[in-house]
DNA sequence: GCCGTTTTCGGCCCGACTGTTTTCAGTCG
């Protein structure tokens, strides 16, 4: 058995969380597991280093959660949450992705007979949601248009999800040359299945796989092996090296790419396929994907752009070596503290970012309107800057800044004088997300016009597979921010990546972008690489996203913004 | 279940919104 990640102890803690809330079960019990599950999420060791210290001393992790996870580690089971699950029906607990539902609703919900989502469908639809008690017609409407959002969204796996169970595979397939493949390759926001390709037969997948992926099975008629890693569906397709570069091709999707390549290849006389190209009955030598395209007489098109919206624009985009990496951010800006919401102070954030190669950390906790998410008042954000200043001036690299919440009209939840002390704004929405289209664009324009505000964060709230834009004009929006110089941001967490790569694609060159990891704990610095995966997919270069310039660059950038408004 | 501590047990983030109620429970950020 193979050593959980820190990742799934994270995982189990907060699905013990879940369901303890479901069962009634003391909430503060429910909090303990998760308040330690966000504990586990901020510290940069991993499972072994832990056990090795029995778990002893991390926060909010006590003598008998630390006993739990040791246990866990070393049997794979986690009893607190064994013994609670077991309470429950299987299907119950996704209901918790439902928007609209909490622990509350699903208990009286399982009460009255449903017990899965696809149960929640049925009981919507024939009015027996309706009727219970604490629910009524518009919730029931809501429910249902939400159930279906995760039926749908249930097929697919954030691409932070995707991404660590293929390269986990690649991990296992030495020798093999392993690549990745699919959605994880071309950097898709959300993926169906972690697909990697590998040089080699059947057998010897198998005797490399096998205890690792569940239910590993060959898929008909194809050269394909599948099954499933901690629920996620794997793929792993396997040729000789004489037909690799077809096999890469076929297996590196999207479903558009590889049809129209397969009815071009038609045209010219060809027959692609996973198995090869062929000529005839003559199989081709193709090792790579640029020797079946040089037959085929096509360009090569890059693995970020073969999604349909790039068709008609690829070729006048920046070829893959010119496109924005994680090496080139040299500006960690939009980051959380325990100043509000984060588990690290400013100090082990801005270690943290040196660490991972970066120059400089600029603060971005949450504004005073952000109760919940411990906002700072006028007084503590002067205290901060405080502190700010004095790290600075013992050599800490840091720029001051704050994630100021956007307020129902459009303006700023610090006055123009608080935050023209800042080095630099992000405005963000955090509430009121149910305006009007037009209401709604109209207090984004608002604030992205304001002249203090540097970035727009996260511009359209979404979060991947549980919700979606709230109602918006976007294009309205970002022609203001082309109009005032704001930077948009690309929100680089994997649960939002906002905006979407789509909307930066058509904006590229008319306003500039950033790319930020909203990190709340030290971790999460590293979700950089997703965002500048979409920002690869935008066809972005370095020139074209904010933190890629030097700290002083960044300020001197700001000082021009503002100067220009 | 964790924490801080008056070292044994009480407190644990909180205001706004929604849809249901008929004064509020549940959810969200």
């Amino acid at each position: 058995m193979s050593v959980p990640s820190r990742k799934s102890l994270v995982g189990a803690l907060e699905r013990t969380a879940d369901v303890l809330d479901i069962l009634g079960e003391d909430e503060f019990r429910s909090k303990a597991y998760r308040s330690a599950a966000r504990s586990l999420e901020g510290l940069a060791e991993d499972t072994p280093e832990l056990l090795a210290r029995g778990f002893a001393g991390i926060p909010r992790v006590g003598k008998s959660l630390a006993g739990e996870l040791v246990a866990f580690v070393q049997t794979g089971r986690l009893a607190a949450l064994e013994e609670a699950a077991a309470q429950l029906p299987p299907g119950l607990l996704d209901l918790l992705n439902v928007r609209g539902l909490g622990p509350k609703k699903i208990r009286a919900l399982w009460e009255s007979g449903v017990d899965s989502l696809e149960g929640l469908r049925e009981a919507c639809v024939s009015g027996r949601v309706a009727g219970l008690k604490g629910f009524g017609a518009k919730s029931a409407a809501s429910i249902l248009e939400n159930v279906e959002f995760v039926l749908e969204a249930r097929q697919r796996q954030h691409l932070s999800t995707g991404l660590d169970v293929a390269e986990e595979l690649l991990a296992r397939l030495p020798g093999l040359e392993p690549r990745l493949a699919g959605d994880v390759r071309r950097g898709l926001e959300t993926v169906r299945t972690a697909r990697v390709t590998v040089t080699g037969t059947a057998q010897d997948v198998t005797a490399k796989l096998a205890g690792f992926v569940d239910d590993l099975a060959p898929v008909e008629k194809k050269p394909v092996l599948a099954g499933t890693v901690d629920g996620v569906p794997v793929e792993v397709a396997y040729a000789p090296a004489q037909v690799r570069g077809a096999l890469d091709l076929m297996m590196g999707g999207s479903t558009h790419y590889r049809e129209a390549l397969r009815a071009t290849a038609k045209e010219k006389g060809f027959d692609l396929s996973g198995r090869g190209l062929k000529r005839g009955e003559e199989v081709l030598s193709t090792p790579s994907e640029e020797d079946v395209m040089r037959e085929l007489g096509l360009p090569y098109r890059p693995p970020e752009y073969r999604e349909a919206e790039h068709d008609d624009v690829w070729p006048t985009l920046p070829a893959p070596q010119e496109l924005v990496r994680v090496s080139d951010l040299r500006g960690m800006i939009h980051t959380h503290s325990t100043w509000s919401d984060g588990t690290a102070s400013i100090a082990d954030m801005a270690a943290q970012a040196l660490r991972l190669g970066h120059e400089f950390l600029g603060t971005g906790d949450h504004s005073r309107a952000a109760h919940y998410a411990n906002g700072l008042s006028i007084e503590r954000l002067q205290a901060q800057l405080r502190e700010v200043r004095e790290l600075q001036a013992a050599g800490v690299p840091l720029v001051a800044g704050a994630e100021v919440d956007i307020l129902e009209d459009g303006t700023l939840d610090y006055p123009d004088d608080v935050l023209a002390e800042l080095d630099y704004v992000v405005a963000s929405v955090h509430s009121h997300f149910t305006l009007d289209s037009e209401r709604q664009t109209q207090r984004l324009v608002r604030a992205a016009s304001h002249p203090l505000v540097t970035v727009l964060g996260h511009p359209t709230g979404r979060l991947l597979l549980r919700r979606g834009s709230y109602a918006l004009d976007l294009d309205a929006v970002m022609a203001a921010c082309a109009a005032a110089g704001t930077v948009v941001e690309i929100n680089a967490n994997a649960y939002r990546l906002d905006v979407d790569w789509r909307v930066a694609l058509r904006w590229r060159g008319r306003v500039m972008f950033a790319i930020n990891t909203d990190a709340h704990v030290l971790g999460g610095l590293q979700d950089a690489r997703y965002g500048v995966l979409m920002a690869r997919k935008a066809g972005l270069t370095p020139a074209q996203v904010l933190n890629t310039l030097s700290r002083q660059e960044f300020l001197t950038f700001v000082q021009k913004q503002r100067a220009a408004r």
